[in-house]
DNA sequence: CATCAACCGTACCGTACGTTACGGTTCGGC
DNA sequence: GCCGAACCGTAACGTACGGTACGGTTGATG
């Protein structure tokens, strides 16, 4: 399997590249302080001129740093084959944990916690680069899944974007923007079993046929 | 009925105090940046030794200008008076609407920008005031009618604070998160009395008795 | 070895902003 | 009218940090 690429601007990112980007991820889930051009370059033993090289500015670097975290993050797809009832139930409730893992982890948070500050200001906007690779790469990667599940008779709804917001809805909960707002709640293995099956088992009572 | 009290240290809020903290609230809506010393002296017509004696320092000023906008929302109350399914579902329904038309509210968004940004720093912890005048004031508001609800034998459920997280689940969805993260979702009057019925409903159906 | 590009470390510059200081003005109490 | 407290407007200070410049080092190429 052929590593993933990531781009900046035109070119692929060197293995220096990459550790001078941990080295910003590692500052960022630290703490949000600390994360300067400075900070990174003592972190990464390399120059701020090369950061500017290879960045441009510091937006450069915090979007490429979000950019290789998210590549980073890769949820195993779901399989559509033999879709009984328990498959689907099965598929769902491994979205649902592996949703509720990536969202609870240090860097998710950490990195959420940046693209939200740096919303609403014009500039580069780090939140349209969250939102696509987080909440909008989830929904294309279920959105089959729930089609193929219509499509066997098992699942009824008439819009499946709202039928993966509701999902979305009971997996998360208040979970999310608790975390964000730096409620130290504990989400062990077992919470996030559980959790899982009580999303699969609800979404179920909606919108099974 | 006694205007709600709010209090900087010891003291009271005077009208004063409280210009100079909508002063604050205007420049937070308006965008992150623009929020200064300088910026809310100036938008305030006070003098930044005015600031620095009322508020102490930034984080005061922050912190108080929070708590302020927590204090100018006010849910209305729901009434657990002559529960029957009916009147349940629509107290559930207008919680719904109010918790929607708030979080979608441009000061509610800028808030919770700002107190997402500070958390995780040590500081004085905006995410924590937000926390308890956003999402712990829901729960408290609601789980009485929760348990009203189950009293009277119109809803099941053995965690009533679970049940809530799963109300409010089913109500957000992932609209907080796309508005905190830049998402120009549009939610009108019309879209947000069709979220609030259908999660009456599919709240009924999942913990109706 | 000579050369050259890439890069490290550090010093430096300009600006933004938090914070403090101070002179001038208003206003209530005596 | 006089005094002091509160406050406005502005200037000034210190610092943190983004961005730039530059000398020294390494390492590949011929």
């Amino acid at each position: 399997m052929t590593p993933p690429i990531l781009t900046i601007g035109d070119d692929i990112l060197t293995a220096r590249q990459k550790d001078v980007l941990d080295a910003a991820l590692g500052l960022l889930v630290e703490g949000g302080d600390g994360l300067t051009m400075t900070g990174v370059a003592r972190r990464a033993s390399c120059s701020k001129e090369t950061l500017y090289k290879w960045f441009g500015d510091r937006d450069g670097l915090l979007t490429a740093t979000v950019q290789w975290q998210a590549a980073k993050v890769r949820m195993v797809p779901v399989d559509r084959e033999r879709l009984d009832k328990r498959a689907l139930g099965i598929a769902l409730e491994k979205f649902a944990r592996d949703l509720l893992s990536v969202l609870s982890g240090d860097a998710s948070v950490a990195l959420n916690r940046l693209a939200v500050s740096h919303a609403g200001q014009e500039k580069r906007d780090l939140g349209m680069i969250v939102l696509e690779n987080g909440r909008y790469a989830m929904g294309r990667r279920l959105k089959p899944v729930l089609d193929a599940g219509r499509d066997a008779g098992l699942l009824k709804f008439e819009d499946c974007e709202d039928a993966f917001r509701s999902f979305f809805g009971l997996v998360v909960r208040d979970v999310q923007i608790r975390l964000l707002l730096g409620d130290r709640m504990k989400l062990d293995e077992k919470t996030i079993l559980d959790d899982a099956r009580r999303a699969r088992e609800q979404f179920f009572a909606l919108y099974g046929a």
